[in-house]
DNA sequence: CTTAGAACCGGACGTTACGTCAGGATCAAG
DNA sequence: CTTGATCCTGACGTAACGTCCGGTTCTAAG
């Protein structure tokens, strides 16, 4: 008993546009074809496809599906606990950037004035996270942290945003070095040295101290990938002088 | 003082292909261009570009962004409420499906069960939002309830799907006629209104006091557009007899 | 003045999961 | 034989860019 396209689109609730969407990236093709090219769905064509409407029901995406589908050597647990930990991600970002937006005091505000108060929004944001990051244990003295505001008013605005934009980059540059195996001492990593030395410096004005304290706070909490690159950089920075 | 491109992209962590995206999309258009038609940016292009930013980071679409920019009588507490109400919708419906996830019983389950557990999950979940929805004041009585479990036994799985899976698009085509502007008296809004009258008879087995209870439930708790389906689709029925 | 490398240009394809035509072939019924 | 329903392939559109391409232009060093 054979079904064709339109037939197996209205018992299954789909559509026929989605059916062959489906035949065309290879997730459900029809097990025949009429002599004029009509697509046959079979019962087991049918049951494969419901199993794919219930994996596509608790959010995998096409590619994922097609996957287990051809190769039943995928563990269900893992995959499935996997795909709970990619919905737990996008759950806490949209449930964070939801909390900043309630927190806005949006009375009376023009949008010049709520594109500035999300703007300050970010920057607190990005500062305790920063703080967070860098974790509370081995906190610069009253000293330190007075010369460390009186550099924050002296470079202005501007160029913190800019410094703030440069660091990932600088970072994804390394992370890119690394994993293609170039050695610390290659001339591209000492540039990239010489860039991370100068952002350094930007921040803590060169003083020795602060950048040891900051050094430490960094090591005690690191992921691993960030400690690997730490001592890449560490290395090159060593070759520099 | 004119920008190039790679500065601003430098001075605000965006990526070059980025600003010209912007620029083909009518975001931002430079201000600008060198006789190469090299795109040159003015210090104004930068602060609308951070309001963008801001605007972006709090989740907004380009579009609407380009919308409020353009023509800024757009309310901004309207647009941000509004904004919320998504964020909120789409955050419901992670959290629900996450819940569901969890609560899913995956030890020692193959895909087949997988795929069968899931498909049961929807079902109950299908059903407890049926009843939410109806209501549960003007209950059907005991004798009205054995009747319907044992039509539902008797009509067999399979069907229950077919049925439940052609509700959401023959509303969608009364929606489409209503919009239209299609008398409810045109043959096709007749023809409509008998797949209707089908449907509901697939339920309730043709019990015309069974059929009345359910009338009344749908009526007491609808949205304005489903009143408005409610009575096009009424007034066809009418004419069919 | 030339030349190499950096920066720039527009154009096009890829990503996700289909919706929506367009133009043409096939099938069932009258 | 002619409709009307169903089917086919192909192609564009969606959101927000990333990535690659082949071809200019700019800039600094030689």
């Amino acid at each position: 008993m054979k079904l064709r396209i339109g037939e197996l689109a209205r018992r299954t609730g789909l559509t026929v546009r989605t059916l062959r969407h489906y035949d065309q990236i290879g997730l459900l093709t029809p097990s025949g074809r009429t002599e004029a090219e009509h697509r046959l769905y079979s019962e087991t064509d049918l049951r494969t496809l419901q199993q794919i409407q219930s994996l596509k029901a608790i959010g995998l995406p096409l590619g994922q599906i097609r996957a287990v589908l051809q190769d039943p050597g995928h563990d269900p647990q893992r995959v499935i606990a996997q795909h709970i930990r990619v919905l737990e991600e996008g759950l806490a970002r949209q449930r964070a950037l939801l909390e900043r937006l309630r927190r806005l005091d949006l009375a009376g505000a023009s949008w010049s004035d709520l594109t500035e108060v999300i703007g300050m929004s970010e920057k607190v944001e990005r500062m305790l996270d920063t703080a967070r990051r860098v974790g509370e244990q081995p906190r610069f003295d009253d000293e330190q942290m007075k010369y460390l505001e009186g550099r924050r008013a002296e470079v202005g605005e501007a160029r913190i945003q800019e410094v703030e934009a440069e660091w990932p980059r600088l970072m994804a540059e390394v992370l890119r070095e690394m994993a293609a195996g170039t050695p610390a001492s290659d001339p591209r990593v000492l540039d990239l040295a010489r860039r991370w030395r100068g952002l350094v410096a930007e921040f803590t004005g060169g003083r020795a101290d602060i950048g040891g304290t900051l050094n430490e706070s960094y090591r005690a909490n690191m992921t691993p990938e960030m400690q690997a690159m730490w001592s890449y950089i560490g290395e090159a920075l060593g070759h520099l002088q």
